[in-house]
DNA sequence: TTGTACGCGTTATCAT
DNA sequence: ATGATAACGCGTACAA
């Protein structure tokens, strides 16, 4: 039989316990813990062994009610299961591990109401602060918010105290891709915006008709169509694209997903890509560079969209001024890119 | 100015208050709450009706630290943004949330410390049970924490106390989707597996040489290739299948991902799919419907799997018999697999 | 059926 | 620097 001791997981031993077993009081016991104040070396080594020995965890359950720390952050995302902001889940999750917190997800489906919903949950829970993934709350239920507790938000640009806000630079993504396709030599390149109601979506859009007026090529509403953000929507646009005859040789889409239909489209239709009608994404998801052909597209880091705002919501709660910043947007060329000349 | 009463979300209303305004003693308000005991029906109206004007939320961290259920559960998966396990996490969400109940997410990343972790911490938090996605803890890790508490694990077969065990029949989806090719004409079907120490690869191995003996085809260990599920592996197999110049008419990957970099593999030999080669895949994930070709694969219901899960859990918690069952496997025929007389 | 009193495990406040 | 004590908000024996 081994000798390894068994440490109870979800540890009945308690802090007046190691406070026994190493002859001080509850009190220095938790000054340690949490590094409250000073305490003297050899009282700290006797507790800390006691703590090894007797296999303490301290209940965070009852360190909240106390009024301590949750070490918990609250992450209202808006779908558990989107293959962009889940890496940035991803991100987060990876920072917070590094310094002791841990996540807690809740998912508001495009819904101001149920992202409030999620924030109250959450603050029920009594997580120490709050990232939000874009969303739809109003700029001013997250400054009410902030003078609760600290809060970053994503996918905006705004000021308050006690917030962060770090924003991607769409406008910027979306003057690249166009830009990429003019210097392609593409003239009449189709544009499929994202949901009007999302800000990314306007952005984008004025960063098509940015390049486009940059590159004196004339702006056609006829080619401007709406999409939703996801494959069908971009499916339907080209379909109804290719119906109204419009002639175009290039497809930008507000986002991959929507590419991904716009390609199905046109494979459907026996047109090939990038041989007649070239394509560009947004945000180079995990997929696009398994997609027939690779997706050329925008890469919108989601990664480091956790990871910043983790770093930026740690910084809040430490009291410092966070600097955590996105990196600009970058084109990547695969292969559904083509120059016009060379195109048939 | 509005009349709307604003009430605190994290509620600074306590049961005490509620008490004290309907005229009752705390525990009568607490058994309310609880249904644990019987309580006539005008102080019941009184307590509710206080609860409603001062907006009185229960402080879920007190209640647990007094001994009462958390009204959370926590959830083991591997990677927050996995493509596959992704929806199964929303249908989790999408059952617990009917019941009043929160899911707290942990990744396990595919490996049985980190798991062990994950569940460590969510114990800490007093999760009224767990449910394990897949993962790599021993069985025997798995009976014991089911001694603690009620726990669901997937994608394994076992029987214990306070455990319930979903499995999907993989055996069956990969004896389905190589019937497919065979019943295609296909003889030479190469077979990319996926990592051999999750049992659910295992079992697709299986499932393929079932088909094979069968249909009374010899099975050719080298046309399986090892994969390990992501793209890239699917990618790798197949250009090393290509290149030892083994003949064959059709792949089948252990899921989707490595379809996809199959497809890929194919594609930038010139090789068409599915006029030149089928291939299928295994999961149906999010993406197959919209690839190029769209991809026939087996679907694996992952939305199911959560909803089941949690729901076997509700019921563990409820002292009922659990009785959820994940549907069969279905294969679902879309354009990447054709039949080998009208290939070419 | 209802109320009283205590405990859950920790932190904060106030002494010393 | 350290210790005693009082919360934190709720559930639950136990008593009535």
């Amino acid at each position: 039989m081994k000798r390894s001791k068994t440490v109870h997981p979800a540890g009945k031993v308690t802090l007046d316990m190691v406070a026994q077993a190493s002859g001080v009081s509850p009190s220095t016991v938790s000054r340690i813990l949490n590094g409250t104040a000073v305490v003297s070396q050899d009282k700290k080594d006797a507790v800390d062994r006691a703590i090894a020995e007797l296999g303490f965890v301290p209940n965070p359950i009852a360190r909240v009610l106390a009024g301590g720390r949750s070490l918990s952050v609250g992450v209202v995302t808006q779908s558990i299961d989107s293959p962009y902001y889940g890496v940035a889940l991803r991100g987060i999750e990876e920072v917070l591990e590094t310094v002791g917190y841990v996540p807690l997800f809740a998912s508001g489906h495009w819904n101001a109401k149920e992202e409030q919903r999620c924030i109250d949950t959450l603050r029920a829970r009594r997580v120490d602060g709050i990232i939000v993934l874009t969303g739809r709350l109003s700029d001013e239920s997250l400054r009410k918010l902030a003078k609760e507790l600290p809060v970053v938000v994503t996918g905006r640009t705004m000021k308050a105290p006690g917030l962060y806000a770090l924003n991607f630079n769409d406008f910027e993504g979306a003057r690249l891709a166009t830009h990429h396709l003019l210097s392609l030599g593409h003239r009449q390149i189709a544009f499929i915006t994202g949901d009007p109601v999302h800000p990314d979506a306007q952005e984008r859009l004025r960063g098509y008709r940015a390049a486009l007026e940059a590159a004196g090529v004339r702006y056609q509403p006829d080619l401007v169509l709406p999409g939703l953000f996801h494959e069908d929507s971009g499916l339907m646009a080209v379909e109804r694209l290719l119906d109204s005859r419009q002639p175009f040789t290039a497809i930008f889409a507000a986002n991959d997903q929507m590419a991904f239909g716009a390609n199905l489209a046109l494979h459907r239709r026996g047109i090939r890509v990038p041989d007649e009608v070239s394509i560009v994404g947004f945000d180079d998801l995990a997929g696009a560079g398994h997609a027939i052909p690779p997706l050329t597209t925008i890469h919108q880091a989601g990664l480091e969209l956790g990871r910043c705002a983790a770093q930026a919501l740690m910084d809040l709660l430490a009291d410092k001024k966070p600097t955590a910043q996105l990196p600009e947007p970058r084109l990547i060329i695969r292969s559904s890119t083509r120059s016009l000349a060379s195109a048939r």
